[in-house]
DNA sequence: TTACGGTTTTAGTCTTGACTAAAAATAAAA
DNA sequence: TTTTATTTTTAGTCAAGACTAAAACCGTAA
């Protein structure tokens, strides 16, 4: 059973608001993610109750199926291989990829999706270090370790913060650690914890042992 | 203005067709290269003259314009760049690279079609010998040469034959040396002119000077 | 329990790009 | 010059995927 361009595109938006699967996902909501109108998306989630690729009941929402959370892994493999292309082969920067690979994702073509991801060597991670699934829809845990535990020369990618107040978020985007920025560890301080931080391949930071406790990555 | 998939796979059939604009076309032989209905044909034509890329004269075929021209090379440039990057890259074999590269040539985004070319080193020729036209639409003429004429080590493609009689192509056919087969010069015989030939990095071939002087080929 | 506001669905329309069947134009033959 | 064969165009449909407007449904508050 072949899927549209379109349909791939609601079965992905429904496995996002959905949380992988976990909740259900009301039409409104579907809307708002796909930018188009309620209505459109009613008609669109009849089609794709009639292909079992979610569950249907009108005015209830949706919830996907094992089929389609399947379907939707796939396109989601293909968008963030093709991300890891554009950043590692292209040069791409981060925020130039997603458009691009919105409609490479949509490519058919199963060997060249299991050549591509030979090529960039398998990469567990894409650009804005979401996991990759494998063939198979499986999706690694993502772990999480504190800035502050990394050793150094690890490389990573900040994807979150422990303490979420204006203030923290202020001062990190004042020095230039959003969340999404890659990073190393040039070095640590023993004396007092505090830490030497690359940041996109060009920016030296240098942070206290507190502000590197409160930063979430991911180690690649 | 912007082409749809459709809009630009007529035009490209039309640049095809026309023998690169020289020509003008039917609408019959546009129906049979994108294998639908000359009905259908007419109605994209009379859309394409709109848009100003084809010169439209009901019951009189086709013209395509410089515009229609610089478009079709675009897609065709787009197209011969991504079987660079099949080939070259993700060790696709030349003749499984098409139908994926028909997909890839419509995703819109001239700074990955800049960085793809700038990655693959500027490529002049696509996998099947046939020419990259630049940016700007220029194709830079093929030198043909005879195979006899090639020196040993080097590489390239058979692109024609001199002698196109029956007889010669059903002997290239059981020797394995088809039009499109990328070769390299192993080894020439002073004493009586043969030639020593790989055919797609995996077979020897041995060819008398008489035919070597009847295979034409462009070198890379 | 009924009324109301928000959500969702239905009904009907539009555009793109395909189709078939029929009409019209051209080209070739008598 | 008229007839005939071929090509091309028009007219009318269809499916996908969007839209608007109107109707139907759900949950909550009176």
């Amino acid at each position: 059973m072949v899927l549209t361009t379109a349909e791939e595109n609601y079965l992905k938006a429904i496995y996002h608001l959905s949380d992988g699967g976990t909740k259900s996902v009301s039409t409104n909501d579907v809307a708002a993610q796909i930018k188009t109108k309620a209505a459109s998306v009613s008609d669109m989630l009849r089609k794709l109750g009639e292909k079992e690729v979610i569950e249907y009941r009108k005015y209830y929402g949706v919830n996907i199926t094992e089929e389609g959370k399947k379907r939707a892994l796939q396109t989601i493999r293909k968008h963030r291989l093709w991300e890891v292309f554009l950043v590692d082969k292209l040069q791409f920067a981060w925020d130039e990829v997603h458009e691009v690979a919105e409609e490479l994702e949509h490519i058919q073509s199963p060997l060249l999706i299991q050549r591509l991801d030979e090529f960039l060597n398998y990469p567990k991670f894409d650009p804005h270090g979401d996991p990759i699934p494998d063939e198979f829809g499986d999706v690694r845990a993502r772990p999480r370790v504190a800035l502050i535990e990394m050793d150094i020369d690890q490389s990573g990618q900040i994807v979150a913060v422990k303490d979420s107040s204006a203030a923290f978020l202020k001062y990190l985007d004042k020095v230039g650690a959003y969340i999404g920025a890659r990073i190393k560890v040039l070095d640590k301080v023993e004396f007092d914890g505090s830490m030497e931080i690359l940041v996109d391949q060009k920016k030296t930071l240098f942070m206290s042992k507190d502000v590197a406790a409160n930063i979430l990555a991911i180690q690649s």
